[in-house]
DNA sequence: CTGAAAGCGCTTACAG
DNA sequence: CTGAAAGCGCTTACAG
């Protein structure tokens, strides 16, 4: 009888619970409930009898009733723009450790650069009831997160400011990337100097341009609007973008790219031109050093990124009760040889 | 005495509940889960009382208790080596956009190589009950899974076999693409080539091994036990390991490489010889047609991986019930420049 | 050292 | 069309 109805729990899809557990090893549930946690409390004979039992019935407890149980759910949510762009790998993985270390698991979702998808990511994450949230937004609006706060959703936004809330952000300083990026190039002796970047909508576009114009400003120099470009970073946008800056009766000497997939369309433009334009890229890439001319470019650290806003996460989760915080993370220029490049004559 | 009930129950970290949301509209819950779950049998009247309770009180189901009485999470796992290693990044996104159609979530981790840790991790997965996994495996013995698949948890292997165990399985064409690989550098006049490659614990680093000697085999060539090299990817190992093959006395004329780091590696050290020496590479990389000399490459599809392993978690999970499958996704040679050199002379 | 009862927030199965 | 009761598999708060 007992071994039938054992033999049945065991069915496929169907797996034995601590009651089963207590049922064969002769014990109560709580018993169980102890051995299973660790707790204190019992004797080894019964310790060894529930263990028994646990293997016989290949038990593992179910986190699902202890979450709801626990309120905790021991996970954090982490929405980002594409699992598949570089620059978020290091980032994730960096979050992911900082979990790790407090005993969290990772769930984790694009959102494709669509606000409305980052929203309903978002809304779902916390319908799991995770116990924090790490989101580099695509929208710029978040009021709709703003009750899922206020309940104890510890949220974090990276690499882009919230839009309407008040949260704690990390942020690349692309002002000061961008200033020292084109102030590099005027170093060099350009004077015309092209900025092409990413939508206007997206707050590190806006920063790297409001860099890249203050730093011509400190120059005294003037900004020919035909020397800007933001859109998407569609290879053909950038291609049509560059080659317009470059076949101007006064064509410009140098270019700053305003993220990383810009920089590697300007690097193939560049190699069909024959006089050699310099070329400062912001965000690094992999293989940036065996390119020739190598590429200078402003570096993030997007590791660092990721640490910092899972540090800050877990600081509120344990209880930190404090204003919402913003930490700006230093960029590095770092020179290879592009943005060495100096103008032909002029 | 009701608005103080509900001004406790917004407290920081309490949320209302269904039963809440039921007293202030004054229905009972069923209704209140009809409404929330959009099931039929609610007069327009009772709906909007309900809607607007829901509204006030900012209710947001709560999943956890849902899934523990359904049974279903509708989320899967992902293991994988590193979340920050290009190839993965696509791999992982594919999984993604198949999980998001079947309305699931994604939980994922990292690995990092290391076989306890893979087994923690897919073990802290299953005790959150995920619907499936999909694993990349560090580990090369799956038996503590068993338990689990005969539970029913769909798990399909990405990448490498499992070990000891039936499941699922998605690979790349190591063995073809290498022999491929190989070949084409014979076909351009090589004798000696040279392959460096990954642990050969690894499921994949054998395979391409044996590609190697396949294609050396068939061309009727002996393959000196010096121009062999397999360990880990660190490039300081892929450096000496390079050095010792091209500064030999009877140096090989061509390097074949197992993955996508000793690749990078290789271009590096590559671009320190005098003399030009042939190179493909086992994987595709972003900029390999940018260098130059152009990389040539067999390319794996990730993305198409990572479709198929998806696709075959889903198919169990809706019933399927038939024997383990191997699907094979082929690779394609590209060829860019650098492995089309010709060897010096000989 | 051990366990019975209540409850976490939903859904299921039924009854009106 | 509507709702009260039971239950998903655990943990909590108590009592022995």
């Amino acid at each position: 009888m007992t071994d039938t109805a054992r033999g049945s729990s065991r069915r496929y899809g169907t797996r034995p619970t601590m009651k089963d557990v207590a049922a064969r090893a002769g014990v109560g549930l709580k018993t169980v409930s102890r051995v299973v946690n660790g707790e204190p409390g019992v004797t080894p004979d019964t310790e060894r009898r529930v263990q028994e039992a646990i293997t016989a019935l290949g038990f593992r407890r179910n986190d699902s009733a202890r979450i709801l149980r626990k309120g905790r759910t021991a996970s954090i949510g982490l929405v980002l723009e594409d699992l598949a762009d570089p620059f978020y790998g290091p980032l994730s993985r960096a979050v992911e450790e900082v979990a790790r270390h407090h005993g969290a698991l990772l769930i984790n979702g694009s959102s494709a650069e669509d606000p409305a998808r980052e929203q309903e990511l978002v809304l779902a994450l916390c319908a799991r009831r995770v116990d924090g949230l790490v989101v580099i937004p695509a929208g710029d609006d978040h009021r709709y997160l703003a009750p899922e706060i206020a309940a104890g959703v510890a949220t974090v936004f990276v690499d882009r400011p919230a839009g309407r809330i008040e949260a704690d952000t990390v942020l690349s300083d692309s002002f000061g990337g961008s200033r020292d990026a084109v102030a590099h190039l005027l170093a060099h002796g350009h004077r015309r100097i092209g900025f092409i970047g990413d939508q206007p909508r997206i707050h590190t576009a806006k920063e790297r341009l409001r860099g890249y114009r203050t730093a011509m400003a400190a120059a005294g120099l003037p900004v020919d609007d035909a020397w800007v470009s933001l859109g998407t970073t569609e290879p053909e946008r950038v291609h049509t973008a560059a080659r317009a800056m470059l076949d101007a009766p006064e064509p410009v000497t140098a270019l700053f790219a305003g993220n990383n997939r810009v920089t590697v369309t300007l690097v193939r433009v560049l190699r069909q031109c024959t006089a050699p334009v310099a070329l400062v890229g912001f965000d690094d890439f992999e293989l940036a050093d065996l390119v020739s001319p190598a590429v200078t470019v402003v570096a993030q650290d997007a590791a660092r990124m990721g640490r910092t806003a899972a540090g800050l996460l877990f600081r509120r989760l344990e209880g930190a009760d404090e204003p919402p915080r913003r930490e700006e993370i230093p960029t590095r220029l770092i020179a290879r040889g592009s943005g060495e490049i100096r103008p032909a004559h002029d």
